[in-house]
DNA sequence: CACATTCATCGATGTCTATCGATACAGGTC
DNA sequence: GACCTGTATCGATAGACATCGATGAATGTG
């Protein structure tokens, strides 16, 4: 019962249950990353990163190539997920990246300082 | 037709498709964080980070709550998305992580770095 | 060899979701 | 007011996926 990868191999068992994260946080964490595990969500991140500055839909749209209402569809998963803010304008809406939720994004994503 | 956001409202369309993502990327990309978009997978993610060490499929079961081959189902698809090594020692299985796909994932995810 | 154990695959099932067309709603323009 | 335009929502549909029990393959143990 030691953490030794390759062990003897006689008992395999490792009790790693230590530092786990909570059924909450991951469930938490993986709404986060389903919300981008879409080829036309990262696009729409992508583009409003390189945009700098809030985007109209109808410049999304066509940059997109998909029909409006599905464009509206990832929308609105981007922002339930808080990964994405809305600034309404007269008829038109702007969105632009949450910077807190990109900063929490870079945190979450960076394993590489994990211990045991 | 000039970039900025809340624009005068009368036009208000701007050309952002200048470096935008190729569909290819964006759905490589996708693939990797659909991979991490599931609870058990994060989980999984999150054992094998604070493990340090390869470990046994037989010490993550126990820690998941869930069936065998679920497990195996999850690992298969971490395993596809390229974000986990497996190595087999006699009648164990031991996964860990890819370091270089972790890497990965850091420097995709920290987008507040991008400029226009 | 017979048996047990570990893990991957298979088949089935229920749920989720991406997509679109149609429609409703909200602002602006005349 | 009537009309147009940009967005969001609705309803339907097809495809993806998480989950499990059963089974199979590989390896060790008696």
């Amino acid at each position: 019962m030691t953490a030794e990868a390759p062990a003897p191999a006689a008992t395999c068992c490792v009790p790693l249950g230590a530092s786990a994260l909570s059924e909450e946080e991951a469930q938490a964490t993986a709404a986060v990353f389903k919300a981008l595990g879409d080829p036309n969500r990262v696009r729409i991140v992508n583009l409003l990163a390189s945009a700098g500055a809030p985007v109209c839909v109808c410049d999304l749209t066509p940059a997109l190539g998909i029909s409006q209402p599905t464009v509206s569809h990832h929308l609105k998963r981007l922002r339930t997920a808080g990964l994405v803010r809305r600034e309404q304008h007269g008829t038109w809406s702007y969105y632009s990246l949450d910077p807190a939720a990109m900063t929490h994004l870079a945190t979450i994503c960076d394993l590489r300082k994990v211990r045991p």
